[in-house]
DNA sequence: GAGGTCAATCAGTTGG
DNA sequence: CCAACTGATTGACCTC
């Protein structure tokens, strides 16, 4: 399987996320904890990137190699491959989305325009960047700070971008979780309900039979009294109740 | 109190 | 156009 990833870097926005004029409801926490990380980044944000296309037979194989937790997280940002070397991811509108995708043979300098008009963009991040944080998560669903800044430096992102994907994937995983759980308890349910139901009007069955005045031995021969009654929690199969309620099979064993 | 997670929610983007 | 997805924020709670 080949994967082709287009990356249109000239329409990336090197982190330049950090000067958002806009960027409401900062956590001062956030920006505190940031504001390092942003020197560094500031550094190395300047030089602007061609249009390059990574072909990955094994996409990123290297990477998914032991992911250990700090250690091999290291590993990543050793990583000679040029694709995590341009893990830029973008703050995108609907518009410069669909240049991104269009018109990707151009080379628009994006760097000074963010934000057109005061309307919030929102980044995504690049399949790339997706990829590794999805590797890592199947290794382990939470980072300690170590890996979080080893990460977040690899991937060229901000820590607390990769504190938040985290956050949101491990709650987008138990809300999935969740919801296949509840599926299956509500087909359970039903099956239950449906056996109930059956098992009601067999009594009810079996009481008319027995109030017509029929001998034993031949009320049995009626379904409703042969019909083995599964147990839903122990699954046991039981033998046709009849007028005392009591499991034959047992009590054929004990007499 | 610092630093972490989680739940709830908002809001921009995307795809049908 | 709308539902689904997803990045981000906020506040509550927990642990050390």
């Amino acid at each position: 399987m080949v994967h082709e990833i287009s990356c249109i870097t000239s329409l990336n926005l090197s982190l330049g996320c950090y000067n958002n004029p806009i960027k409401h409801r900062l956590d001062p926490q956030d920006h505190d904890r940031d504001r390092d990380w942003e020197r560094d980044q500031d550094k190395s944000r300047q030089q602007p990137e061609k249009k390059s296309v990574i072909k990955l037979d094994q996409p990123l194989s290297s990477l998914i190699l032991g992911f250990g937790r700090d250690q091999d997280l290291a590993k990543l940002i050793q990583q000679p491959l040029p694709s995590i070397g341009s893990f830029i991811s973008s703050y995108s509108n609907s518009t410069s989305a669909k240049r991104q995708m269009d018109d990707s043979s151009e080379e628009v300098d994006m760097a000074g325009d963010e934000f057109d008009g005061g309307a919030r963009k929102k980044l995504r991040l690049t399949k790339e960047q997706s990829f590794v944080l999805e590797e890592s998560f199947k290794q382990h669903t939470t980072l300690n700070p170590k890996e979080k800044l080893i990460l977040a430096k690899s991937l060229n992102l901000r820590p607390r971008q990769v504190e938040v994907w985290f956050q949101n994937r491990r709650a987008r995983t138990k809300l999935k979780q969740n919801e296949v759980e509840s599926a299956s308890l509500k087909k359970c349910c039903e099956a239950l309900t449906s056996d109930n139901l059956r098992l009601k009007r067999e009594i009810q069955q079996l009481k008319d039979i027995k109030s017509s005045g029929l001998p034993a031995h031949l009320y049995m021969q009626f379904p409703a009294a042969r019909n083995r009654i599964m147990c839903p929690s122990c699954g046991r199969n039981n033998s046709g109740v009849g007028d005392s309620g009591v499991d034959t099979k047992k009590s054929s064993k004990t007499s």
